[in-house]
DNA sequence: GGGTGATCATAC
DNA sequence: GTATGATCACCC
């Protein structure tokens, strides 16, 4: 397979992504000598991974943004006929301890969601994964308004975390950010910060977009 | 039906 | 376990 250098700068990676739009995933996997899945059951990485090599990511575990030298995170987004996300959106693991002194300016959230390239695809269970085509592009930087209401769900959800209340944090809580577990399963443990100030075992938690708020994005250019 | 909580694959 | 990439699937 052939590897795919990083784009040098934002036009470039924006040219190389505006020129999937259109294409389904089969004829990228194609070009990249990678097998469809018949489903994500147990692939639900793939998509996102096949982008990711498409377009040049770094590959890596670290938890930093897709393209660093770039500052931009690489988003793929699956959507219905209409548009509309069908999933939420993962941003990052939560701190659940050793919190203190940490702010919204600082947070992983806020750096990952500093600018974000969304990669619309079609995700609606009856279209074969290979046939699902790539959509538009879209380059996001989260408006004023959009930034405060990221910031008011992450430190009142965070403040809970620092209180030792974790396990009374559910996806109900946030307008646009919620915590759910990410985890290999739900017996996985992670420390966290108890009631008393001391620590405690936890299921790990994640910070994710609800859907609401990915839509609002994509509708400034679907409408 | 839709959202919340659970889960899958993989690298280290 | 932690981090990446996310979607699954049960229950309300």
């Amino acid at each position: 397979m052939n590897k795919i250098i990083p784009p040098e700068n934002l036009p470039e990676l924006l040219e190389r992504a505006y020129l999937m739009a259109g294409v389904n995933l089969a004829h990228i996997a194609a070009q990249r000598g990678l097998s469809v899945p018949k489903d994500l059951k147990r692939d639900k990485g793939w998509v996102g991974q096949l982008i990711e090599m498409e377009l040049g990511a770094i590959a890596g575990s670290k938890p930093e943004q897709d393209f660093l030298h770039l500052g931009v995170e690489l988003k793929t987004i699956p959507i219905d006929s209409r548009g509309h996300p069908l999933e939420t959106t993962y941003v990052c693991v939560a701190p659940l301890h050793n919190i203190q002194g940490l702010t919204w300016q600082n947070s992983l959230v806020c750096h990952k969601l500093q600018r974000v390239l969304w990669v619309p695809i079609e995700g609606e269970r009856c279209i074969p994964v290979g046939e699902r085509r790539i959509g538009t592009p879209i380059l996001w930087e989260p408006t004023p308004h959009e930034l405060q209401l990221l910031q008011q769900d992450w430190e009142e959800i965070m403040e809970l975390i620092a209180l030792g209340k974790v396990d009374k944090v559910t996806a109900r809580h946030g307008e646009v950010l919620q915590l759910r577990p990410k985890a290999a399963n739900s017996k996985a443990l992670t420390q966290s910060i108890a009631a008393d100030g001391s620590l405690k075992m936890t299921n790990p938690r994640g910070f994710y977009l609800k859907k609401n708020f990915t839509a609002s994005i994509l509708n400034r250019v679907f409408g």
